[in-house]
DNA sequence: CATATTTCCTGCCTGC
DNA sequence: TGCAGGCAGGAAATAT
């Protein structure tokens, strides 16, 4: 499941070869990979031939390349890789993914022609050409720009803890107003962005606080030790390439992440508990699941 | 207004 | 062996 960390990567993964090449093929194979294009397959083939990507840029989840060109507002290719989204290179004359959705041709002024292949299992990813809207801080829109400004589409999303920008006390008097469950709050977009499933567990089960324990009740200081979780995790996950836990997530190359082996709580039901050795449980939350160790993350009054 | 639930999708896995 | 049902879950849409 792509997280911040695997989507780092992936920027991370593309960049050598989208930075100042030109988009010289598009070929849509499957339009449901549009779904956050406004307009039709035409007009995004239309909108991405010859045009030259400026770099590569992440905010939480989001990824997007801006366009060189004379559009005003500025625009730029966004892709958001949903569950199972991978966008891969490949050789120009590459056989077909198994899940292919969408297949550009770049042409880079060193590495030549090379195919950029967006493909998606559960086609919950998608790409789109957006145009760009101006930060309202005045500061880079993310990781991987310095332009102060991020696609509209990415424009309500907030700023992800690994972001220079990112005001840690807005984030701790924000989780302290809401009064829902402290892992709904690191799960939603607009308060904090580039955490799902698997890093909310993890980061829950480093700072010790039970998933369900209402965000209002946490201290400053609980809320501070559970935002360096959410950082020291996402680090580390990024250092070992990310976490490939169903074969879904891999990098440019195809390639598996290890953070997987690494994980504490997430996936580990009935395991022991890396810090105490009680079984780790699973619980129904919302529409997923919740992995936490009952004696380490007791619910306290 | 804030918060909670539903919806979209495919493939793997389990149990009968 | 086949088939139904559960499960994985990001985020927009819809409901409360």
């Amino acid at each position: 499941m792509p997280e911040l960390p695997e989507v780092e990567v992936v920027r991370l993964g593309l960049l050598p070869a989208m930075s100042d090449a030109v988009i010289r093929g598009v070929d849509v194979v499957d339009r449901r990979a549009l779904t956050r294009h406004v307009g039709d397959t035409d007009s995004f083939e239309a909108l991405l031939r010859d045009r030259r990507v400026v770099s590569v840029a992440r905010r939480g989840k989001f990824l997007w390349m801006p366009l060189a060109g004379d559009a005003t507002p500025e625009q730029a290719l966004i892709a958001h890789l949903g569950m199972s989204g991978q966008l891969l290179l490949r050789e120009v004359d590459a056989p077909r993914e198994r899940h292919e959705r969408v297949r550009l041709v770049i042409d880079h002024p060193m590495h030549g022609e090379v195919a950029v292949v967006f493909a998606d299992q559960r086609t919950f990813g998608s790409l789109a050409v957006d145009s760009l809207v101006a930060t309202l801080d005045g500061r880079a829109g993310g990781w991987g720009t310095e332009a102060s400004s991020v696609p509209s589409q990415v424009a309500h999303i907030a700023r992800d803890p690994l972001d220079d920008a990112f005001v840690d006390a807005a984030f701790t008097l924000e989780v302290r107003r809401r009064r829902s469950a402290i892992k709904r709050v690191l799960l939603d977009q607009t308060v904090v962005s580039g955490i799902g499933n698997i890093y909310a567990d993890e980061a829950l089960w480093g700072a010790r606080v039970h998933p369900e324990t209402p965000s209002d009740r946490l201290s400053v200081r609980a809320v501070t030790r559970l935002l360096g979780d959410v950082r020291g995790v996402l680090h580390r996950a990024l250092a070992e390439g990310g976490t490939s836990f169903d074969a879904q997530y891999v990098n440019v190359n195809g390639q598996a992440g290890y953070f997987a082996h690494s994980l504490s709580a997430y996936g580990r039901t009935g395991l022991a508990c890396p810090r105490c050795g009680r079984a780790i449980v699973r619980v129904a939350f919302t529409n997923r699941s919740s992995h936490f160790c009952p004696v380490c993350q007791r619910m306290r009054r």
